[in-house]
DNA sequence: GTGGCAGAATTGTCGGACAGTCCGATTATC
DNA sequence: GATAATCGGACTGTCCGACAATTCTGCCAC
């Protein structure tokens, strides 16, 4: 079953030192907004090339761990934001040919369970989030690329709203998904904004209320109505 | 309220590059398994220096876009793998200080749903995945450690059941938050073993026999008794 | 076809270099 | 005294050239 010698993989020096600073990272010795030492000090610590620092650095940054402020030039360790991490999951899905079933029970898992918790726990700062993106969307609807925006912004805000990390995190990368199907079905189906409003006006109405039971049963009904909207091909 | 000028932002040529490369890859021009250029190729194509393109490609590398076979020296386009881009996730999780609640709402959102379409989908593969990740549990969950790698295994195992890329890809990063958690309850109370060991039978149970409404009835019971023995510290 | 081999190609790492920019301190100005 | 201009040092982004170790490739023998 198991192979008796496991093969031995030769760690390059870039990739031993980015685990290595990742390690301090993760265990807080090195704590979020603690600026980085020079890269010619790193070098001189680790006892390589400046070069070899550099490509550490770089792994490291992708992985939003390290980041610098606007204009700033020394790095400092940031925490990593759900935007950034959840783009390299959308890519991967995106990559694998995602089916519209997949993507659709994806959020008909997660996007009620984020409106019921919103109801529960929204601040007024995330209930006007909410508020713009249906505005938004009543407003600039006539484009379908600004309609899907908006709407890609109303799921966000919902998600945000929920005041769960973890499932703002799970519910990010459905987004970028969501844009292909959601395009189609407002550019093929006529009565699809209105009702697309109408379901927004539901759910923020529930929130804000803080009716979880119903803000959850109307997004379970906004999605399910999305899919038949998308099943309607003609 | 806004402003007349945006901040220009400059961007490094080997980000430059990493997004040009990276865009080629998206719209498959470099399609899945192609060799890229070698790095000194590369340099002259872009008409920058080697170091910049080690840079680059340490980026895409870090995504899971560009990867090589053990022991092969040149690299190729990859597809990014689930596994690879949840530890990112995971890890920004990790660091972003998320409680128990969000870890657990987030479960009961995903897992559920994960076995109910297990139930509907999963093939004769997947039913001895499962069974061998109870069988595991059952055997060696002396040692807390490996009774917490059995059930991790155990709900990877389901969401690979349920065939839905979406679900597993979001799935998976809860497996690393749970690790604490769940190792807490193993070891505080007595009685967990038997009843973790009980709930896995009974999904499995309804996997086999393809109920999906009682894969979802039992894995959301399973969750909610998990989070009883989390409350229950004394 | 398989196996072996020499030479070419490629990666990982190194050292040094330089322009542009940011930062902190110092000096000049009101 | 507070603010503005100035200046030197430090740091990053990029380049050049180089070399050992390893992989790849075409060729030859069997």
């Amino acid at each position: 079953m198991s192979d008796l010698f496991a093969p031995l993989d030769d760690h390059p020096a870039y990739r031993q030192i980015a685990n290595q600073i990742e390690q301090r990272i993760v265990e807080r010795t090195l704590r979020t907004g603690d600026a980085l030492p020079s890269e010619t000090d790193l070098a001189r610590q680790f006892g390589v090339n400046r070069s070899t620092i550099r490509e550490a650095i770089r792994e490291l940054e992708v992985h939003g761990l390290l980041g610098r402020e606007r204009g700033e030039k020394r790095l400092r360790v940031t925490r990593p934001e759900p935007r950034r991490v959840s783009s390299g999951v959308s890519r991967a899905l995106a990559l694998n040919d995602v089916t519209f079933m997949e993507l659709w029970e994806a959020m008909m898992a997660i996007e009620p369970a984020a409106a019921q918790y919103a109801a529960l726990r929204r601040s007024a700062g995330q209930m006007r989030g909410l508020a713009n993106a249906s505005v938004r969307f009543k407003r600039e609807s006539t484009d379908t690329g600004t309609a899907v925006a908006a709407v890609v912004e109303f799921f966000t805000a919902v998600a945000a709203a929920s005041g769960n990390q973890v499932l703002a995190l799970s519910q990010a990368p459905l987004n970028l998904l969501l844009v292909p199907a959601l395009t189609q079905v407002i550019d093929r189906v006529p009565q699809a904004r209105s009702r697309i409003q109408a379901a927004q006006d539901r759910i923020i109405e529930a929130i804000k209320l803080k009716k979880s039971d119903q803000a959850r049963v109307w997004m379970e009904k906004h999605i399910r109505d999305f899919k038949r909207g998308y099943d309607l091909k003609p």
